[in-house]
DNA sequence: ATAGTAATTGTCATTTTTACATTTATTTTT
DNA sequence: AAAAATAAATGTAAAAATGACAATTACTAT
């Protein structure tokens, strides 16, 4: 089976970094280890990756072990491959990033690993290199959400524009305008606006909407620029 | 040293998308693969990753190896893995691509590799998944280089502004207007403007510039758009 | 019926973009 | 030595976009 000779094998790994938003606060999915070593430390959630299955396919398991969802919105991020990085033997880890809708998520799979969502801004001491990780998840995540229609996987199917540009408002640590934003996210055409409106935050209520999903399959790659002053508001990207 | 039980170790690789601009074509550097299997099929350059290496090492060990330069721009792709991508042993490839101003670039070092340059309109049939990694790697040039000042990296130290013109519209195969790209660039406030001209090209001359390096770092991740129509030229993105 | 609230729509000055026109600096030709 | 040729550099103005702020609207609760 070894062909190659005189080369070294290398563990190699999947970590996923997975984002959910709960109509309030951006969040991180995080668990308590299991195995030795840094027994029940935080860290990402991952695994090696098994001779039957590419990266992809290994972080899309991973993903479901945790979560119980298929199918959702998963993007490599990059590959981590200091020397170092584990301790008990060498590991090189392929990073993903996870956007998933919150409400979808099995809370009753989760509870075997311990695992909690943590705001940005209170994300404890991992393992390893997770938390370089989860940096540059976030950075790739407020880059590529300023151009592109990426936050709304985030959403439930059904969304007011207000809920929406308090996620973008959590994303970017800032306020918007809420004339120019809605203005903004209408003109792209990527919306459907619904007969219904949402009335638990005001009076008025707002109506809900809906992706246009030919619309917004075609166009996400587009150059969109939802964000106004963007460079204010991106430090670096990777 | 192996210590944990029960998985599988991988082989992993490098491979590198080396892009070159010789004043007139974009082009990328290809190799005839020296190993079985696919001995003399042209390949993009790469090699394993050795136990005292991490991936970004070993990158620019094989860059080096093949053009003789140090400290080129050089950026991690994407992690490659199908199972049966390369099919003697299971082997995950990291992708990176690399920038270089191909003046520079040593041709007696490379001829030991029978490495030469090609326009991307004339990429021969490559090994394995490597046209799908020029694709890749072409197709993240240019959404990067719309919006950031990468260009520039595959240029001589004093360059004029018709060639930097040339550059973008041979990456972007169009034709953009002159004043209005001149004036964009100069805005950036990335270049210094020389004394002397280029007269190869015109009777007038077209005046030198520098990059204004201090500038360039500060400014590297704020988003520029160099592209009018920036979405008429971008397909897609990774 | 009225007041209160947040959603929605409106306005306009400012800035940016883009198409196209003119001027300028230099070399080559007459 | 003047004129023609060439491509670089600069100028112009209409059109589009952005962004700050104001007014209106639709609904609920008093």
């Amino acid at each position: 089976m070894l062909k190659y000779q005189n080369q070294t094998r290398l563990l190699v790994a999947v970590d996923c970094i997975i984002f959910g938003f709960d109509g309030n606060k951006l969040k991180i999915l995080l668990i308590k280890r299991g195995l030795e070593p840094k027994k029940d430390h935080w860290s990402l959630m991952g695994g090696f990756v098994q001779p039957s299955e590419s990266t992809d396919e290994a972080a899309n398991r991973v993903l479901k072990q945790l979560t119980g969802l298929d199918g959702v919105y998963l993007e490599q991020l990059y590959t981590f491959s200091a020397k170092d990085r584990d301790p008990i033997e060498r590991t090189i880890s392929v990073a993903y990033f996870a956007l998933i809708d919150i409400h979808q998520y099995e809370k009753q799979i989760s509870e075997e690993y311990h695992a909690e969502w943590f705001q940005l801004d209170q994300i404890p001491e991992l393992i390893f290199d997770h938390s370089q990780m989860v940096a540059m998840a976030r950075e790739k995540l407020r880059y590529k959400a300023a151009l592109h229609p990426l936050l709304f996987e985030l959403l439930p199917a059904k969304f007011t524009l207000p809920l929406l540009q308090s996620l973008f408002e959590d994303v970017y640590e800032t306020n918007f305008d809420k004339g120019n934003f809605s203005r903004k996210i209408i003109s792209t055409g990527l919306l459907i606006k619904q007969k219904d409106k949402d009335k638990t935050n005001s009076k008025k209520g707002a109506f809900y909407y809906k992706l246009d999903k030919k619309h917004y399959k075609k166009n996400f790659h587009s150059v969109l620029k939802f964000i106004p002053n963007l460079n204010n508001h991106l430090e670096a990207e990777t």
